[in-house]
DNA sequence: TTAATTCAAACAAACGTTTAATTAATAATT
DNA sequence: AATTATTAATTAAACGTTTGTTTGAATTAA
């Protein structure tokens, strides 16, 4: 579908690269006209608002990001641990592939009461949580897993520990000056640790009984 | 010390909760001086500009939460458990006492790339990290916590979680209409939920040996 | 009397948005 | 195929607000 044309593309593309560096409020749409190289007015006239073209820039990820998260609840694994390693890895992949839009939906989730936005937050939250809620109980019907677990805090555990991970490693790159390759590189190296101790962590959780 | 005077402080307090519920940005230094009853020049008055008012707010409580946390390092604890624990518990007391805060400085923090600001926040991101790593290596001296385990990643997972489960709290409470006490008891319910498992899940991370 | 506080008013700058004129592209007509 | 009519895209300029901040006079406290 070609919902958007290149100039509208070229626009939102723009907007989500300073949207995510300098955050919505402190992104002019001034700022984004020079950048994409567009007159002023362009965005009213494609867009309508500066507000639309938020909402614009949620709408087009946001689709993508929940059915690449769906698509897992279909998918046929051979055990519960794997189905957990999975979920795992298509969570970071996902916040990993989309770092701009998740650093922005991060911020202005915090800020938004009502409307368009926080309908399409509310909604992710809540699929998130179902996608590991299914892991959850398929471990725990296969008698694998631990019957006393949280599914709202695993969830959190999840998500929040991604992007507190993504945080840091912006925070310590600009702290060391790094710039480019050597940032991307920091960010993969660093998402690679994470990866497979989440995964270890998780599973340790699951099924690991103190009392012996 | 009364480094700040009453309306200097009752200035800080409104700038917090207006800060913390709109945002930096979208709160103009009107909608303060309305709120705290207080002329618009008084800002500008007291703390010079916006700006410095978010940094007065910044030092006054970032100096008690890192001391607060500093604090832990020199308690004596009889076992390194129980030194995980305590340390969960000082950090989810401390996030959530200063919720507000809390919820301000990780907004801002992912569009601050210089000034006192910065400096402040890699600092204390920098001592959530040793404290963490105290722990762990003083379990693995003792030989009760495996090697291979990722200090960075625990740090993330500890901080990002606690601060996830805020955030989802704050959205399924806008979202169900809670308000006042109920939301309040919603958000201490969650919290609860949060320091066991994160206590228990810490714990079967650092033990745990999937080889048997 | 001196200094500190408070205030309404005004300031310039920046903001999102609209306007009205112009150019480019497309469709229709000869 | 060439010309005209129509729509879409682009532009510089201007609009009305809102912003953070300052001023200078008035009020209060020391």
């Amino acid at each position: 579908m070609t919902e958007y044309s290149e100039k509208q593309l070229q626009i939102m593309d723009t907007a989500l690269k300073l949207f995510s560096e300098k955050g919505y409020d402190k992104t002019s749409i001034r700022d984004i006209a020079q950048a994409a190289d567009v007159n002023v007015a362009m965005v009213s006239y494609y867009f309508g608002s500066k507000e639309k073209l938020l909402e614009a820039l949620f709408r087009n990820h946001f689709s993508f990001i929940t059915t690449t998260l769906e698509n897992i609840l279909y998918e046929k694994e051979s055990s519960a641990f794997e189905k957990v390693e999975r979920i795992i890895d298509v969570f970071i992949n996902t916040l990993f592939s989309r770092q701009k839009f998740n650093q922005l939906m991060m911020r202005e989730s915090s800020v938004v009461n009502e409307g368009p936005l926080f309908d399409m937050i509310l909604e992710m939250k809540t699929k998130n949580r179902k996608l590991v809620e299914r892991a959850v109980k398929s471990g725990q019907r296969l008698g694998v897993f631990r019957k006393d677990v949280s599914v709202v805090f695993l969830s959190s555990v999840m998500i929040g520990s991604v992007n507190q991970m993504l945080a840091n490693c912006r925070y310590e790159a600009r702290s060391a000056k790094l710039e480019g390759e050597s940032k991307e590189a920091f960010k993969k190296e660093r998402i690679e640790i994470l990866r497979i101790h989440l995964k270890r962590m998780f599973i340790a959780y699951l099924t690991y009984d103190s009392n012996k």
